[in-house]
DNA sequence: CATGTACCGTACCGTACGGTACAGCGTCAA
DNA sequence: TTGACGCTGTACCGTACGGTACGGTACATG
């Protein structure tokens, strides 16, 4: 199925170490990324960096890689769910995601690979983007479909309700961050947008059987308060 | 009223020229952008540009304002309007707001600026964030409030409402194509976005007097079949 | 004509980077 | 003990960058 990189990803421990190094230096320094830098970092000589990761750009590939890597979460195994467990597990989701997106290692590696994207052929957005986005669709979307097998949802085509459910966990947090803006984003305003986001979701795709929607409107624009 | 950038912005028809010219260099060199390059695309010194911009952020800056200066765009004066209006003008704004986030132009100013904002402090980012969303919300928000006073929506913090709508139209678009992926944007692809979004909003915040909510859940999912 | 100004093209300087080469050190196996 | 091996630290190379300096040119003003 997945996978836009050839995942072997075999990494020695010291090589985490050392790729745990590049993190911390990407989080802390920033821009003033260099490989000089990860080999002081990493008490690391760059010739071994070289051997290991061929150059540069293995070695921040390798990075996005062993990142990835340890993301991976459990399934959330959507079996039978009835209304309530379909709202809390989207709630959760949101909240899931939104903490993703606003951590500093995160918003780190999108700066990479966007810097990267702009100039010439890389893959290191499309990696970003399979870890990020694809990762949380592909849990998502059994959820989508499961509740729309127990008729608590409404959608012909899982791909689109999904992207909609983004758009209004995220709106436009991720790219405020990513511009060096802070929109506040403590656990407190993160779970009542998740609850936002969810209301409105089921408000839109929710199905009248299952009485989810019923207070959907008046839920929605309460819940935009915040 | 606007202004996080400090706006003379009084840049003489060559200075224009030499701006126009680095947005080129930014468009199609991507990331290989640098002062000499700038020089000699430009037909330009590199010390006239010293004398003219301070150094390389200033000309950064300047390049930024100069684009964000002209894409300001008219008044769309909401005075009275009815429902169906009311719709269009949301269709409208969804249209443009996807138009300017998939264009060049703007992909590469905003990867120049979140580049920038991982390394120290510029207000890079601010002034693209307030030639993009800000100058977007102080055209958008006038029209949602007067489609409350008409009676057509309701919800309590204009903001929030905002940015719901923003998070409809672009959901996961402008992250994706700054990352490199290429999701088509067609114009027929962004007036179906901006058709579905717009159904989406009256559908969660339009008032049932106004009607415009009627067909809200049937439509909202045909509507999502692109 | 003389002078000043604004600009272009280019040469130049110091620095930092990506990448390579090499010397030294510990480890482990024969 | 010896040698192979993997690693660190550092020196080094070529290049490209940001920023400055200088010579040359067009033009405007007196």
């Amino acid at each position: 199925m997945s996978s836009v990189h050839s995942n072997d990803d075999a990494f020695s421990p010291r090589q985490r170490e050392v790729l745990d190094a590049v993190l911390r230096l990407m989080v802390e320094e920033g821009d003033r990324f260099s490989v000089a830098r990860v080999a002081r970092a990493a008490s690391c000589s760059k010739e071994t960096l070289y051997k290991w990761f061929g150059d540069r750009d293995g070695l921040l590939g390798a990075t996005v890689r062993w990142q990835a890597s340890r993301v991976r979460v459990g399934d959330y195994d959507s079996g039978r769910l009835n209304a309530s467990q379909l709202r809390e597990k989207l709630e959760e989701f949101a909240v899931n995601w939104l903490s993703v997106i606003a951590s500093p290692t995160s918003l780190a590696l999108n700066r990479v690979a966007i810097g990267q994207a702009g100039s010439g052929n890389s893959r290191l957005g499309d990696i970003v983007l399979a870890n990020g986005r694809l990762a949380v669709a592909a849990r998502l979307k059994p959820l989508l479909d499961a509740g729309r097998a127990a008729g608590h949802l409404s959608f012909d085509h899982t791909e689109e309700a999904f992207r909609t459910f983004l758009g209004l966990v995220g709106r436009d947090v991720q790219i405020r961050l990513l511009l060096g803006d802070e929109p506040s984003l403590d656990k407190k305003t993160i779970a009542a947008d998740a609850k936002r986001a969810a209301q409105q979701f089921l408000a839109l795709f929710g199905t009248e059987k299952s009485g989810i929607t019923e207070t959907g409107k008046a839920a929605a624009s309460r819940l935009s308060a915040n």
